[in-house]
DNA sequence: TTAACCCTTAGAGTAAACTCTAAGTCAACC
DNA sequence: GGTTGACTTAGAGTTTACTCTAAGGGTTAA
C-alpha cells in the first residue's frame, strides 16, 4: 500500500508535469520536500496547500520571482506575516486595476463587434 | 512644418519603442507603411488609430500571432469581416473567461488577508 | 536476471515578445 | 567639410517559464 506521494502523482494531483515540479524546486517556490532512502521526492499533503496556492498566485499574474519571494518570507516563519500580507494586497491592487481595464476593453470589442453585425444587416 | 511622422514621434505618439515597432512591421502586424526618398519610415493617422487597436487586442491577452492573423485578413478587405468578427468573438469569451477566474481569485486572496489581519488584531 | 519503467541530476532547447547591437546611409548644422 | 544624430537592415541577445534530453541508478514483474 502506498504510503507517500511520488512525483508522479503529485503530477497528477496537482496538474503540473513532474519537469514543472522539479523546476519549482529548483527556483526555491517548492521547499524542503521530503526523500526516501533512495532519494525520490516525496510529497505531503502540505505541499499540495501550498502548491494549490502558488497555482493561484500564478493565475492572478503574479510572476515566479514574486511567487519565490512570498515563499522565502513564508519560510522564515510568523515574523513575516505583515510583509506577505503586503504582498498580497500589493497584487490586489493590480489585479483590481487589470480588471477594470479588461471589463473595458470587453465594452470596446463588443462594439465593434456590434459594428460588424451591423455590416452584415 | 513637419508635415509626416517619423519613428520617433510614432513612438511617442505610440509609447511604443522604435525596435518595436520595426519588429511590428517586420513579422505584419503593421503592413504598407510608407517610405520617404530616403527610405526612412514615416506613418499616417490611420496607422495610429490601428496601432491602437492592436494594443487593445494585446491589452485583452491576445498573442501577436492572433493579431497579425486579423491584420492579414484586414488586408484582404470587406469580404473577411465576418472572419475577423468571429476572431473577436473568440477572444471576448476567453476575456470573459478570465475575467470570472480572475474576481474568484480577488475574492480567495482577499479572504486570506483577512486572516493575517486578524493574526495582528 | 533482464526488461520495463520509475527516479535522479545538470544543462540544453523552446516560445513569445521584445530589446539591443553592429554596420552602414544620409541630411543638417557649425 | 566634418561631425552629430536619426534613420536603415540583419541578426544576436534577453527574459520568463517552462520543457526536454542525456546519462545514469533503483525497483519491481516475468
Amino acid at each position: 500500500m502506498e504510503v507517500f506521494i511520488n512525483i508522479q502523482r503529485f503530477s497528477t494531483l496537482t496538474n503540473l508535469s513532474s519537469h514543472t515540479i522539479r523546476y519549482y524546486e529548483k527556483i526555491g517556490v517548492l521547499k524542503h520536500i521530503a526523500r526516501n532512502s533512495s532519494g525520490h521526492r516525496f510529497f505531503t499533503t502540505k505541499d499540495i496547500e501550498w502548491i494549490e496556492f502558488v497555482k493561484r498566485l500564478k493565475e492572478m499574474g503574479m510572476p515566479l520571482d514574486n511567487i519565490k519571494l512570498y515563499a522565502d518570507l513564508r519560510e522564515q516563519g510568523e515574523s513575516t506575516a505583515e510583509q506577505r500580507k503586503q504582498l498580497l494586497q500589493e497584487h490586489v491592487v493590480i489585479l483590481e486595476e487589470r480588471i477594470a481595464l479588461e471589463a473595458l476593453h470587453l465594452k470596446k470589442i463588443k462594439e465593434k463587434i456590434l459594428y460588424y453585425e451591423n455590416l452584415n444587416g
